[in-house]
DNA sequence: GCCGTTTTCGGCCCGACTGTTTTCAGTCG
């Protein structure tokens, strides 16, 4: 078989919007362009790459994308190329997709301006369409104007700047933006309730623009207040009672939606999505007679049906019938039809999700102690993480270092290191279950000895046999070749696996976030092995990891592997972003039970050692 | 072009906002 293109969501995303873009000004049927964008938005947010679904022959299953899309998709990756998309495009003129990018300008206008100001080639097409608009003469086209003139000269300037914010931003950033947000709401006595919407309320790994929802009797005061907020750049939009919109100085764009308390609920559910979620919520509704909006139900074959309205999320979700679904599983992945039989009473219905507070330890932190890492080394002291994760009420806590640098260190001076951590950790646990005993009250944090140890290429562990008799146990990880083919990282990490210490695998795909797609494992054997030999997989939730992502959780979960959730933290302040770890197994449709780190002292110890 | 608990045909979300207009078109989410 010839080598496959590479194509990266994104790109994939740009030529399905570009051919949804080419349909719309050659007058095709706008369910057909609906459709493309549909799909683009799909590609766009899946949280797996296209080009493996495509490798397993799973593009299908990928919301959006049918029959067609997947044949001429299966065409790009095979030959670079697809000849049906040349041939939509081909009468085109290639600046006008450049001009689409300029905020406010559609494929109309972009088509418009590049016939009547003749600028058909794409190279430098943005300058010669800013020249003209310092001249004037955009203002005298038909259907713009001056202000239009202005806007698009703006709009090309932050677009030549790279202030256009295409990339999206990290959920721990957006969530902590917008708790900042709704603190400043709920000062004002008139704001009810405050919530994130969207992607941040969904949890999913990184967020495009921060929505926020704001339930208040005064609407026009609340958004006057809105555009109060100090840390505001620049309004884009300015509603009078339902939608703002601005650019925060940090660069990041914020929306925010007003509505009545008491159709607080239905606006909420919304604008919650995701799209694919109100999508299947629409059409199961039209099948019992129901119509939905933003502003309630009605009943669709009534004349002038008054629109019910709902103060909150779970009255609207029980009039459709089914139980309220937490915002991290509603993706259109089955949760409808789940919350339907929960309501019915009938088994295999939503799941229980796990949430923070059944955390009861974390078991991969990085302290400060001069272990001479092959990587990143803590920044905190035992001590400070020990009484963070005290603050936290957690029963346990493991320190899991890298393992000492090979190439800097004598076998023999990896052993002694570790045994010296050992030591001290023994050293602390002692003196602090005295120290307990003395006050005679709560038992005393447990401290797992553990370490972060690599696995080389070839799958031996980087640290000498003899030095796993101090560890109570070990989190297994890649951290180098990256580029290993499929069966070959498979065979690795399996082989990691089978050292009988070895008991986790760490940030178990190897994403970062916006720097490197993960390598390639085969996940049935994966989750095979652990599953017969009582292995784990970890969720980092290391804000650039998030990994296992959401989707590989679900698969592991309904293959009954167990999940520990770590926060992987590198100073202790970082400990309380383990939350986010949660979020992804949420999302991922994970129970209690399927993570090792909601299980109380005793029962952890039967099961990792 | 996608999709399926009325459907393999016939549906498919639509309202807010803005600017250019005298009642609407384009963009956006």
């Amino acid at each position: 078989m010839p080598k496959a293109k590479f194509f990266t969501n994104q790109e994939i995303a740009e030529i399905l919007r570009n051919i949804a873009a080419a349909y719309e000004v050659k007058g095709e049927d706008l369910f057909r362009v609906a459709a493309y964008q549909r799909a683009a938005a799909s590609v766009e947010h899946s949280t797996s790459q296209l080009k493996d679904l495509w490798d397993e022959g799973k593009l299908d299953e990928v919301p959006g994308i049918g029959k067609s899309i997947a044949s001429y998709l299966d065409e790009l990756f095979r030959t670079g190329k697809v000849k049906h998309f040349e041939q939509v495009m081909k009468a085109l003129p290639p600046s006008m997709f450049v001009f689409e990018k300029i905020p406010g300008v559609g494929p109309k206008r972009a088509l418009e301006l590049v016939q009547k100001l003749n600028i058909t080639s794409e190279k430098g097409a943005v300058k010669r369409l800013k020249k003209a608009a310092k001249e004037g003469k955009v203002r005298v086209l038909e259907g713009f104007g001056e202000k239009l003139e202005e806007d698009l000269l703006a709009g090309i300037e932050a677009l030549e700047k790279g202030e256009l914010k295409t990339a999206r931003m990290p959920l721990y950033l957006a969530d902590s933006l917008a708790r900042e947000l709704i603190a400043y709401l709920k000062k004002n006595p008139k704001v009810v309730e405050a919530h994130p919407l969207g992607s941040l309320r969904r949890m999913l790994a990184t967020i495009g623009d921060i929505d926020i929802s704001v339930s208040t009797e005064n609407p026009k005061e609340v958004m006057e207040y809105f555009f109060k907020y100090p840390k505001i750049k620049k309004v884009v939009s300015k509603g009078e009672e339902a939608l703002g919109r601005v650019v925060l100085e940090s660069g990041q764009q914020v929306d925010i939606r007003l509505s009545l308390p008491q159709r607080y609920g239905a606006m909420l559910q919304y604008f919650t999505g995701s799209k694919q979620h109100n999508i299947n919520l629409r059409s199961y509704a039209l099948g019992k007679g129901l119509s939905l909006s933003e502003y309630g139900i009605k009943k669709t074959k009534v004349k002038k049906a008054e629109i019910k309205a709902y103060p909150t999320e779970e009255e609207f979700y029980h009039d459709l019938g089914m139980e309220w679904i937490p915002p991290e599983i509603r993706e259109g992945r089955g949760e409808i039809e789940a919350a339907e039989r929960t309501a019915q009473g009938k088994a295999d219905g939503l799941p229980d999700l796990v949430e923070l507070k059944d955390i009861k330890g974390d078991l991969h932190l990085h302290s400060n102690f001069p272990i001479e890492p092959s990587h990143d080394l803590g920044a905190s002291s035992f001590e400070e993480m020990i009484r963070t994760a005290e603050e936290l009420g957690y029963q346990y806590l493991g320190f899991t270092e890298h393992n000492p640098s090979v190439s800097q260190h004598s076998l023999q001076q990896i052993i002694d290191l570790i045994r010296k951590k050992s030591v001290l950790l023994e050293e602390i646990s002692y003196s602090s279950e005295r120290a307990v005993k003395k006050r005679g009250k709560k038992i005393p944090i447990k401290i797992f000895n553990g370490l972060e140890v690599d696995i080389n290429p070839s799958g031996e562990l980087a640290i000498p046999e003899k030095a796993f008799q101090y560890l109570d146990y070990a989190i297994i990880a890649v951290h180098s070749s990256f580029g290993l083919n499929r069966e070959k990282m498979t065979k690795r990490v399996l082989q990691g696996l089978s050292h009988p210490k070895a008991k986790i695998l760490g940030h178990p795909t190897g994403r970062v976030i916006d720097v490197r797609e993960g390598y390639e494992l085969d996940w049935d054997k994966i989750f095979d092995f652990c599953l017969k030999k009582g292995k784990f997989l970890e969720i980092s939730a290391l804000p650039n990891r998030l990994d296992l992502p959401d989707f590989l959780v679900r698969e592991a979960v309904e293959a009954g592997v167990k999940l520990a959730i770590n926060s992987d933290s590198h100073e202790a302040s970082q400990i309380a972003l383990l939350k986010y770890g949660v979020a992804v197994a949420r999302r991922g449709w994970t129970e209690k039970k399927n993570v090792i780190n909601t299980l109380p002292l005793n029962k952890l110890s039967d099961i990792l050692f």
